[in-house]
DNA sequence: CTGTTAGCGCATTCAT
DNA sequence: ATGAATGCGCTAACAG
């Protein structure tokens, strides 16, 4: 087998059909003005050679690079995951490739992963920012001669269009339902004390609790099974232990409804569970679990669109900054109240 | 505020500092062989023009894009999403960026995606090809310049490393498990049978119920919920039923599950189920969810590994083309043997 | 330590 | 219908 040491080029492919480079370009872009027969010859030699036009001198040329940036706490996310897929419809409905990385909630690695996007000039960045009061992030966009828009969580300090969920108003309304239903010890579970979505949720939370004049008892200390399981553990072994649990978001929900399962805590009866964020199987475990179900596609699609608007016209700045997306309640069964029912978040 | 038309370039910073162009560049690439003096103020203007170097200048000079591109049938497939974090983290190690693209298991999608990923010179490809027998994908792949790995699924008809999962050794024994413990009429649930790892989990199902002089039941009709409430109906009212379901694929496991859960059919006892791949929350249903559990992270490592191997040193073609990955039996309670044991896949 | 310059691969005038 | 020449932003080779 021939070794492929290098790329054939433009020239390559022109010399090998005995033709100017010229007509080779007009044969990748379309072939107008090509004679058929030139046509024919030099596609058969583009074929032969294995020739791919190389990208980065379209670019040096100025063109669009059709090519937006993604950046995510996590690709193996469910809820990130899904974002994205949206958002790759919606790019590949513009005829435009979706790079995708993630931060990991790293504010240093996501502002590395922001260098390396804006070097490869993609069109456009997609963004859900690890630390939305970072002053380094807001002065790079300060500056930023493209297009950003972000998503899940808002950028302080800066100007930028922002597509959200209602987390606050979500999460009252959650713990609301659970205080309509009688119950009065609530605690909230979850981890990350400083993202966005979890301050809010926690805010949302507060209102509800303090508005009926409950107590507080939040608990950021649980981010896997293990600490889902010892703080489950000391809540319940405390003198006045709750009777419901809110959990922060999904992953939490999970671990500790495994939790709570594992040391035979009847769900709803002795304690309810309503957690931030659907997740798959949330309707099949028994009891079935009562959620704040996000839009999570619309979440992606929303952004990439609101991001693919500000490219086609770029001065055509919208007034409208800040896009919040609505939730749902889902009440299955274990938050303890009668099922089947749905309400809208407000 | 500044209206931001357009990239500043290197030019731009180099008049700005009263410098030359190979001044900033160097300052760029390290800033050895300049004068503290200098690289002071030239790091101001880049910081204050906001400049970033435009990667594609630097690509036509022929340098690595430092970029890899990873093609996956579904971004939100937790299997390829977790696979697709795995080839990251290599990615970076290396001080690569990753592109992902999803193909949909659509053989014309895909070739898009390799063409815009050969078009942006990525050193190197990982693909899970959606056609494993397809002449075009092999044709392309002959001529390709850059390395390519492919993982979970080979390609026929040319030589390119894969990294494989013992698909049909797996299925064998997940079966033989089944009919070790008595069961006698075994139904084989999924969907997708042109996919080269459905084809070699039925194939491996054959093996074993073959073997064991018993009868082949194949139903590839289930690919959601549906299809699966449907199918299960079906074989559960014919004059024979199965006494167990062997699943080709996670969320076909789980949809069966759920059906069977519905339709109020007891597990283990009426009817086992053991599936191929594990899946969140596996263990956490009632009952605990027997799988044959795949080692995707390795798999996503070592493709990814094997593939920044073949770009150090271009040359340095491995002898082994073909890496195969062991997976494990992981039993709980569905498969109706004592649960707690768990067996390395052959 | 610093500046000048050629050339990477391609699209695009402008000739022919 | 076709080709020769130019320049996009950057790096590296070569002066100074």
């Amino acid at each position: 087998m021939r070794k492929k040491r290098t790329h054939p080029t433009l020239l390559d492919v022109a010399r090998e059909a005995g033709v100017g480079t010229t007509t080779v370009s007009r044969v990748i872009n379309g072939g107008h003005r090509v004679s058929l027969q030139t046509l024919e010859r030099v596609r058969a030699v583009i074929e032969r050679l294995g020739y791919h036009p190389n990208q980065a001198a379209r670019i040096l040329k100025g063109e669009r690079t059709k090519t937006i940036g993604l950046i995510v706490p996590s690709i193996a996310d469910v809820f990130y995951s899904s974002c994205a897929e949206a958002v790759q419809k919606v790019a590949r409905s513009h005829d435009s490739l979706m790079i995708m990385a993630a931060s990991g909630n790293d504010p240093r690695l996501e502002m590395e992963h922001l260098n390396v996007l804006i070097r490869h000039r993609t069109d456009g960045i997609l963004l859900a920012p690890a630390d939305f009061r970072s002053q380094d992030l807001a002065t790079l966009l300060r500056l930023l001669p493209i297009p950003l828009v972000s998503f899940d969580r808002p950028i302080r300090g800066v100007e930028i269009p922002s597509v959200l969920i209602n987390n606050r108003e979500a999460a009252r309304g959650a713990v609301q339902h659970l205080i309509d239903h009688g119950r009065r010890r609530i605690l909230c579970l979850g981890g990350e004390p400083a993202l966005y979505t979890i301050i809010e949720r926690i805010r949302g939370y507060r209102e509800a609790i303090e508005g009926a004049g409950l107590l507080c008892l939040v608990d950021t200390s649980v981010i896997d099974f293990k600490t889902a399981e010892s703080a489950v553990k000391i809540h319940l072994s405390s003198p006045n232990p709750p009777d419901a649990i809110f959990t922060l978001k999904n992953l939490v929900t999970m671990c500790t409804f495994e939790a709570l399962q594992k040391l035979n805590v009847r769900i709803p009866e002795s304690m309810a569970l309503l957690g931030f964020d659907d997740f798959e199987l949330a309707a099949t475990l028994r009891p079935a679990i009562s959620v704040v179900q996000q839009p999570i596609e619309d979440l992606g699609r929303t952004a990439a669109e609101l991001l693919f608007d500000r490219l086609v016209d770029g001065k055509n700045r919208e007034k409208r900054r800040r896009t919040t997306l609505e939730t749902r309640l889902i009440l299955r069964s274990s938050c303890g109240c009668s099922p089947g029912a749905e309400i809208t978040g407000s």
